[in-house]
DNA sequence: CTTGACCTTGCCACAATGGTAAGGTTTAGC
DNA sequence: GCTAAACCTTACCATTGTGGCAAGGTCAAG
């Protein structure tokens, strides 16, 4: 029963790439697996699992620092939710403002592209507004 | 006329820091200033400028590697202004894809904070979501 | 002449991932 | 049993843009 992968197939089963998985190992993210005699890392399904719990967090976003907590907080039977749910809502937060940011510049630039001719004239607005004073 | 400024006051003027504009240097994003025989750094008015070029740049979240291509543009008098579009519009697409990355995120994220219950208990949806079969 | 505010270079750090190199191991085919 | 492919190991370097620190030189004001 206890089936046995090595970092290879953990890998496909999880979602990560072998250099990953080395990676969170020595980040501290992960214990440190079980070793055949010829030093090949082995993963048991909880291990894989949690390789999965790390990747599917990763596609949300969160970082490896968050991703240390959210796995503590898993992993804690006498957990609180309200304490996951915070670190969800400051991740949110995160993204919300790096949206903010990233539409910040969009809209800028979108103005500026869309003052700028495209021909073969040296004119151009975006040139024109990232200038200080007169660029041509 | 040729006032100089010392990368210090030249940081100030550009809205850069000093460790950035030693940075640019290196990349060589900047040609080499002119030095005082102590070997301080030396900036005219032209090269500040510049420099404001290079941080409203950065503000509109262009690469080093774009800039310097924005750079190149910038002192071409024969310059074709399709060209500088073409590059504000794959960096316009750089942004987009990222604020869709973001909000796709943002909704899954959202979803599943929506659904954790934050209280004492140990349930939770978000770490349920994370878990690949059955975390508690 | 001292003190503080500059400047210099050089190295390390972050965050997360990819690449490459040089070597050992296992497995499948013959 | 041998060989080749496909794995595994560690270790180092690169990326991107910025910040920090250290050890030292310089300049201006008191």
């Amino acid at each position: 029963m206890a089936t046995l992968l090595t970092i290879g197939d953990a890998a496909k089963a999880s979602g990560l790439t072998a250099k990953m998985i080395r990676h969170y190992e020595q980040s501290g993210l992960l214990q440190k697996p079980a070793r055949t005699d010829a030093g090949y890392r082995l993963y048991n399904s909880q291990q894989v699992q949690q390789l999965s719990f790390i990747h599917q967090a990763r596609q949300l976003g969160f970082s490896l620092h968050e991703i240390q907590s959210l796995l503590q907080l898993w992993q804690n039977p006498q957990r609180e939710s309200r304490v996951v749910k915070q670190l969800a809502e400051q991740h949110l937060a995160d993204i919300a403002r790096k949206i903010a940011e990233l539409q910040n510049m969009q809209q800028l630039l979108q103005q500026l592209a869309d003052s700028c001719s495209a021909d073969s004239s040296p004119h151009c607005a975006i040139l024109a507004a990232l200038a200080p004073q007169a660029a041509d």
